[in-house]
DNA sequence: CATATATTCTACTTATACGATAGGATAACA
DNA sequence: TGTTATCCTATCGTATAAGTAGAATATATG
């Protein structure tokens, strides 16, 4: 499971890519009221998509956050890992988030530790490949798909 | 992530998948003593897996736990659903732990719903076709390689 | 039948992380 | 200079994970 701050990063910064770059700036409590995020916890989520370089900002009036990339260049699988979300099922097979099993002899000799890698790896896969823009783009296609089948 | 009570269920069952079927039967202490599990812990994880009929047991002396099914029928993510690990990213995606988001207007229309949907399969899927016996099967390959290969 | 052995059951503890909030400081625009 | 917005630090409640305690119950064996 991913924290809901992971998922909340998703929609925030769908918000910022759907303005991408034109006007581009968006203020937090805009974000918060539209995608329904509480306001001040979505502020320490844009400051550490902030802190890693994601999203910049600008104080004042007509301030807010906005991408520093392409929406096709930021995949599912950086903002999980800039929130903190670990994608692996236990840490030992954790690429970002490495930690080694106490009780483990030998994590070379161990199955269990081989058949989680191989989920990771199927994982990171897809959340790699999928970018804002597609997240937008597969929502579009949704949106239609559900007005043409009926209502 | 899995909870590290799943890990501890996946070890202690290999440890009976080993015994299976002759004699078949081991006491807590020594699954825990063998695998290096808190004993009382370990304790609450087989009653679990009894109640969802994945191990019988026996008290008394020479009693003990042992598998009702052929290792070759267990699978990991029977494990892990039963003992509370959820495999999805996401509540909304889970098929065993499901709830909805509350903010979510629409699941259908959800672009990151129908990603983590993605996930979801391609890790249920390798979960799903690896068995204990696979496990063991793969543990013993691991260690005929690192005998050959080196040390 | 008594005793030792092992599971069963209920209840409790403790630590940590998640989700969220408060409030003042700082920057920028008009 | 006032207003608008981000910045920053600190805090807090709650849920869950992980593990522990101890008595009750069942069963083999001598």
């Amino acid at each position: 499971m991913i924290p809901r701050k992971s998922k909340y990063a998703i929609q925030a910064l769908k918000s910022l890519a759907k303005v991408y770059p034109e006007k581009g700036r968006l203020a937090i409590a805009f974000i918060a009221d539209q995608e329904r995020i509480p306001k001040k916890f979505l502020e320490a989520i844009l400051l550490q998509l902030r802190n890693v370089g994601i999203v910049g900002s600008k104080m004042g009036p007509a301030g807010g956050y906005y991408l520093l990339k392409s929406p096709d260049d930021i995949a599912l699988s950086d903002i999980i890992r800039a929130t903190g979300g670990p994608i692996a099922l236990l840490p030992c097979v954790s690429l970002n988030f490495y930690e080694a099993c106490e009780d483990c002899p030998s994590e070379e000799l161990c199955g269990l530790h081989e058949v989680l890698e191989e989920v990771r790896e199927a994982s990171v896969r897809i959340l790699a490949k999928t970018s804002l823009t597609d997240l937008i783009k597969r929502e579009s296609k949704l949106l239609k798909l559900s007005q043409s089948t009926d209502n």
